[in-house]
DNA sequence: TCTAATCTCTCTAGCAACTAGAGCATCAAG
DNA sequence: CTTGATGCTCTAGTTGCTAGAGAGATTAGA
């Protein structure tokens, strides 16, 4: 059995996030000792490491909700998990291409100041008027 | 003189979103009617508005707040305004490039999978073990 | 002029996904 | 047996808003 702080260290997480983890219901209420301190198995080091590698991916605690439960059915088809991925993909897909457009703009931006006094900067003048903007970029997240 | 809808129509940013604004000093307080409505000048317009493009370029509201105190005034170097819009040029490269690995992996993921039984699903397979991952992806944001 | 619809006001609480800190209790090593 | 690391619970803070309650202000139409 692992105390908190091992299999923090074990799966790459902070023992506070484990701790609201369990608070949010990604994982199970742990077992306890004689003097009240968490205790896990293999098990749970598993499901945190799995969940840690999904947020390295970017995926949102909610889906991970599902891809566990998922997980859980192994007899199952697997195009609820497919859904989930590609959904993922998709959204990472489209803040890629926001933050191009806003690279653009700010590569623009940076390039074109001159150096000089803050009344001629532009990248002064370009955050105060949209409509100096070469790219259509839009909100960024 | 303006309302605050119709200041946050011609800006485009909602009512609330002014309201917490000025509650965080961003915007200086409104003058106020008889009623005690907010009440703008176009010279707040203006400021709303370089807000709300530096928002959407992803600046940062504290990066905003120092570059509107910056565009007030005009005289001094403009070296000040150009770090921080290279900072945000930085970070939206660093972003970039790590949602190009994710990127990288979620299609790796979502290809190889097979269709089959969550039993064989190469996705939650890789999400349990990184070691499985081709690219080095970080951590996301 | 009255009234109904639309603003606007303040205040609190909530979102994601944690992080930080206070003030204790417990545990392992020497 | 003590000491330092680790653990516990709880509250509050982060960022940038958004939602809602319940009340007052304003405005357009009849």
């Amino acid at each position: 059995m692992l105390t908190i702080g091992k299999l923090g260290k074990s799966a790459g997480v902070k023992v506070p996030t484990i701790r609201y983890y369990e608070e949010i219901g990604l994982l199970p209420e742990a077992e306890r000792s004689g003097g009240n301190q968490r205790l896990y198995t293999r098990r749970t080091l598993e499901r945190l490491t799995f969940i840690r590698h999904a947020r390295e991916l970017g995926f949102p605690l909610d889906a991970i909700r599902d891809l566990l439960s998922l997980s859980d059915r192994p007899d199952q088809s697997c195009a609820a998990v497919d859904a989930i991925a590609s959904a993922q993909l998709v959204a990472v897909e489209a803040r890629i291409s926001r933050l191009m457009a806003l690279k653009a703009e700010l590569e623009r931006m940076v390039t074109q100041c001159a150096g000089g006094s803050i009344a001629d900067c532009h990248v002064i003048e370009v955050l105060g008027d949209h409509s100096l903007c070469a790219h259509d970029h839009g909100a960024a997240q």
